[in-house]
DNA sequence: ATTATCTATAGATCTATAGATAATGC
DNA sequence: ATTATCTATAGATCTATAGATAATGC
């Protein structure tokens, strides 16, 4: 016998149903998530979701908004990073912990990922704006660090690296995430989390062109776990 | 009005049905893509439908084993290739074109890799099923020739590269694939397409640990582009 | 005579609304 | 007195089936 729930003004239900909806079409998708369910993940009525959002599509629109005005990851720590080589090693590392977190990581973003993933399944409008405030702020923190980095001597010689480079950094993540997604093992890559984020990070900044040396001077795994952690509580 | 369609064999009509049905899911998703829609693509009634199949979950269950069992991309080619450096380097770049295609290359499995992508938001059985047949064989056959590379000194020194870095070549591929599927752009490389894709192999073979002498001795696009369309028609 | 195919429709959701009721705030 | 909330239900799909009809093959 569910009571009725406490009466909240109109601006907190709202907020409140959008918070519950997310997980709802995360796992569902946006036409498997039925307004029942939304309204029970809630602890609402179906017509009070109605009351609050015209429709589901209205709904879905607003979650989508909601989810690109959220806090981007990190900003603060990008905003301050001097461009050099190693805030391109820092940066790339984080980047790929933000979009493929590791076991004991903030799983922050994992609801709107998977609206992310779906709406390149259909128009990409909602994707688009998410990677342009979410992923986009990095790229030009990285072309600079980059191009820092080669002043220093510390990319291989005829690489040329661009804004295209950059985004395989969360293109790479990006597919590995969504292998984790389901729960069965769709991909046996021999090595535990950990050491995959590890290469992961190694591939890219090889990729991107750096020397060995360069990213064995500025790597460090354990250290990065400490940094990642303390950024968790940047976002209020 | 449609007239009659033509009176199709049980094992045809099935099969007319699926190849129907195929587009239909992947541009409609799963839950989305009606029986009605599905009978109007394939031009026949929705109670024919249900005749050839127990139930829409039935038919989206076949469609799935239809795409498993269709012919690995380039298998042929692959079984021939010895290791080396230039089998390497050609096999990425044939793997990246498979996943990617470029603006001339057949889109060959284009339906199939939206249900990959949906099967990953779901349970991923799909996923694993279709990696396991079409990338997992290529695994085999680089890692093989990462070593036989190794042994030519192609590789630089103090790199690991396993099964895993070899994932990445699809993996990064992969979201390059997902990004380019909505109409809009969602992501502005600055180069074009035939440009993305070599820099994305080069990207790869340097992530891999590829010394860029042996990157560009093997490495001719241009060559690449013939190899691929003879492939093409190597599919029956 | 058998098999492919259709028309028509039942039954099950699912979205959305109408109209009533309970809680808050002046 | 206003605003949040509910119950009940209409209307629109969507899946799936029942029952009839037309085409093929022996």
């Amino acid at each position: 016998m569910p009571s009725r729930p406490s009466r909240l003004s109109a601006t907190d239900r709202r907020q409140a149903i959008l918070s519950a909806a997310a997980p709802v079409f995360a796992r569902l998708g946006r036409e498997r998530a039925t307004t029942k369910e939304i309204a029970r993940a809630a602890g609402v009525s179906e017509a009070l979701l109605y009351r609050h959002f015209a429709s589901k599509e209205v709904l879905y629109a607003e979650l989508e908004s909601h989810c690109v005005e959220a806090n981007a990851v990190g900003s603060r720590l990008l905003a301050e990073a001097a461009p050099s080589t190693a805030t391109l090693v820092t940066g790339v590392a984080l980047l790929v912990q933000a979009v493929f977190p590791g076991i004991g990581d903030a799983q922050s973003h994992n609801d709107t990922k998977r609206l992310v993933t779906a709406s390149l399944l259909s128009d990409g409008q909602f994707a688009k704006a998410f990677l342009d405030r979410h992923v986009k702020p990095w790229i030009g923190i990285f072309e600079r660090s980059f191009r820092a980095a080669q002043d220093a001597g510390d990319v291989e010689d005829g690489v040329q690296t661009g804004s295209a480079e950059i985004w395989f950094v969360h293109h790479l993540a990006n597919t590995l995430h969504l292998i984790s997604l389901p729960d069965i093992t769709v991909v046996e890559y021999g090595v535990t989390r950990a050491k995959l984020i590890e290469n992961t990070v190694r591939f890219l900044l090889r990729g991107i062109g750096l020397r060995n040396t360069a990213i064995n001077r500025h790597y460090a795994p354990e250290k990065l776990r400490t940094i990642f952690a303390s950024m968790d509580q940047d976002t209020p």
